[in-house]
DNA sequence: AGCGCTATCTACCAAACGGTAGATAACCTA
DNA sequence: TAGGTTATCTACCGTTTGGTAGATAGCGCT
């Protein structure tokens, strides 16, 4: 475990990052009460002594994690909503969002394994996960407001398909993710 | 910790059944790497040293832990083909199935928490869930053969929109499950 | 070159963990 | 009521865990 050129000293913010996306990877592989100190700092070539100066706990380094994904991602979805669109431009930007985490498969099971673990209230990202679910339906009702019947019912039931078919597409790779998402995208967006 | 009537000895059998009822909440409630050997056995009342001479070790308590379930659970339904079933009954079927997950909330949560803990492939009920959900969905196909254009396709949408749901709904207890999962058969078995 | 800052390391600790060995006490039968 | 069976307990062990204290070494600045 001794790195191999003895001592590797980074500037702050790069180290930062290097640690937080090594522990995404972690934490997407085997959970977050499944991976401990040791293997997050040696997973980026340091020592739990070295992490914890970044990081001042193990459940801080969490935290971290998840806003570093959320400025990444969440913002990137959220600005095209301007006036409420129509099924069309809607469906548009959906798929856009599937396709984007289709090519990240690491991050789609960071946030499965995540907050399924999360569901016990005693975790530390219970109260996130909470949160962060409650926006993402708003923000989805928003999109459905301005053509579809039934919006809240349908932000629940677009979520749950998307949510479900990730879990499966991450225990059974065979699974087509595209293919299916888009014929229930067809029935979807006709109503 | 100590229990209050002293010493409270059961038979092998009893105490078996009571030892796998609290250990099935504690799980649906925490993961299995979430709970402890001491915890399983201080919530029936006893100490570490005397749940292992029920169970040889803490993996061995997991695995009868869902095998309990198995039996208990997936018998009932795969009775009822003999004939590939038509629509109607097929939904009929699924309903009884939802209703019966719906009145056992912290089993569903068992089986949510455990599944997605076990994507990681060192988890010790990897394989039992693998397992599990291909034998789940070969069932369904059957179920959809006699009717459904495409079973495959619609047993992988069906299955991840329960799976969603069932999620979401562990997340937000505000989301009216049956409702939504009526919705969701109206649409799904008019095709 | 030399100095200060700080990123990193070595060494350590107390607590919690899964599990074992051997003593003890509750029940069943004779 | 005596004796055997075994479910349960007390006490302990070796390992791993998250975290701390203090020494060390790489980098930027003058």
């Amino acid at each position: 475990m001794t790195p191999s050129p003895g001592r590797r000293r980074l500037p702050l913010a790069e180290r930062r990052e290097e640690i937080l996306k090594a522990a995404t990877e972690l934490i997407a592989a085997s959970g977050f009460k499944g991976v401990t100190l040791e293997a997050f700092a040696a997973a980026c070539g340091m020592t739990k002594a070295g992490l914890l100066h970044h990081f001042r706990s193990r459940e801080e380094l969490l935290i971290a994690v998840l806003e570093r994904r959320d400025t990444l991602d969440l913002t990137t979805v959220a600005g095209a909503l301007e006036p409420a669109p129509d099924a069309a431009t809607a469906r548009a930007v959906m798929s856009g969002f599937v396709r984007r985490n289709l090519a990240q498969r690491s991050l789609v099971q960071l946030y499965t394994v995540l907050s399924a673990e999360a569901l016990d209230p005693a975790h530390p990202a219970h109260a996130y996960f909470r949160k962060r679910l409650r926006e993402g339906r708003a923000m989805l009702e928003r999109y459905l407001l301005a053509w579809h019947p039934d919006p809240g019912a349908a932000a629940v039931d677009l979520l749950a398909f998307l949510d479900g078919l990730q879990l499966n597409w991450l225990r059974d790779d065979g699974i087509d993710f595209l293919a299916q998402w888009e014929a229930f995208a067809d029935r979807f967006f006709a109503a």
